[in-house]
DNA sequence: CGGGGGTGTAAAAAGGGTGTAAATGGCGTT
DNA sequence: AACGCCATTTACACCCTTTTTACACCCCCG
């Protein structure tokens, strides 16, 4: 679920602004004061900040300062035709982008989409997990470990675990497996793949010589079996 | 409860600011010299300080050094036209806002709001506090101690962190790293980044040669795991 | 029974990535 | 003008990963 953190004075604007993020399925949070947003930003972290310019009890300059010294939340800027000027030096100071009002709800929709979509694609928030026996895999963050303990992986194990795994159950080839991993001038050098599945095997499996995820298909590749 | 220091030396004008605060609902303290000031400011912490220019016992400019040396505390200039010169020496020394007399009571409780609000906002207070081991960091007030003795690091140091920190427990490549503390311009100097990591290690981890918290994913990134 | 393709293990060899120390130079302060 | 701090650059030793090489094994088939 989005979540994201409305910093504005203006009732109306307010109410409009939540009920068009509520209907994108967005968790809505407010602040009326600068103060407050930044005390609201530290607690709630969220996904994205909205901030109004001209908020009676500060700068919006300050407050991105103040932000930026600690987050990297992205932040879209409201501002008034009047506080022009201001939203340069608002951006300048970290924020990403700006709507100037008064604006329509297809345009606050879509700029607060590539926001978000921006951000979760840096640090790829949506992890999926992935468990077979005590071990678990996630793939976003690189992280693997087996009955609680981290397991270390290097970057050409990880690479095809990844592969093995997003087509677990499916007979993999030597040749495709070596394609996705190696790259296509390694597509015949299958030793590649005995060494690093038995790499794999004595990392994650309880038995590696009996190995009951990560099948062998004689003549023709392996397989993941969850 | 507010709470605001005086420090000047004329009678007259004590007794008027000292109503004037109080019908705020301020708690008003006083002090008739720069010295006795000084050591009010030390024992009472207050949330605001209002300092007369032109006390007998010495210049206000050395007051602020010495009280900035310590002290974040918001100070309001008091000002006669005849200070003119002292009131920006004072300012650069770290001053907040200035008053010129004479001034009138809306004029000081404005100004005197607007520097309490924004001193509430300093501390952010829901400061998020993120602890691992005997480390203790304060991203909002750039603060960390290990152990109870407070650390120093430098702007690339602490900006290095907060990107850590803000995305514990992932992995953040070496790219996104020095996109986001170095810029866009130096996403390919790695080695920036083996400089910077190693001097966090050496200032954070118990045992910088076998980091616990800041871990090497190699080809990689970095991770820091709590 | 013996050979050969396919497979699993175990080690060296090569290479790039990484950690560390120290020199350089810019900048603000004294 | 001298100094200290810090970002940047340079240099080098080392470790880990990858790649290479070597060999034992199993099973089917000649």
């Amino acid at each position: 679920m989005n979540s994201v953190l409305l910093v504005e004075d203006e009732k109306d604007i307010r109410r409009f602004v939540r009920q068009a993020l509520q209907n994108e399925g967005c968790q809505v949070y407010e602040a009326g004061t600068l103060a407050d947003g930044l005390h609201a930003a530290a607690s709630v972290k969220p996904q994205l900040v909205m901030l109004d310019l001209g908020l009676p009890d500060g700068d919006g300059v300050e407050f991105m300062q103040r932000l930026r010294s600690w987050s990297q939340i992205p932040v879209l800027v409201l501002s008034a035709r009047s506080t022009e000027h201001d939203k340069i030096r608002v951006l300048d100071a970290g924020a990403d982008d700006y709507l100037t009002k008064p604006f329509s709800v297809g345009e606050l929709l879509a700029r607060v989409r590539a926001l978000l979509r921006r951000s979760r694609m840096e640090p790829a928030l949506g992890t999926p997990l992935v468990r077979f026996g005590d071990v678990q895999v996630d793939l976003a963050a690189h992280s693997v470990s087996k009955a609680g303990q981290t397991v270390h992986l290097t970057a050409m194990e990880f690479k095809l675990l990844t592969v093995l795994l997003n087509n677990s159950g499916r007979v993999m080839t030597h040749r495709q497996l070596l394609r996705a991993v190696w790259g296509g001038e390694h597509s015949e050098d299958s030793h590649y793949l005995r060494i690093y599945v038995a790499h794999l095997r004595h990392k994650l499996e309880d038995n590696p010589t009996q190995p009951q995820y990560l099948q062998t298909e004689i003549g023709i590749g392996y397989r993941f079996q969850i």
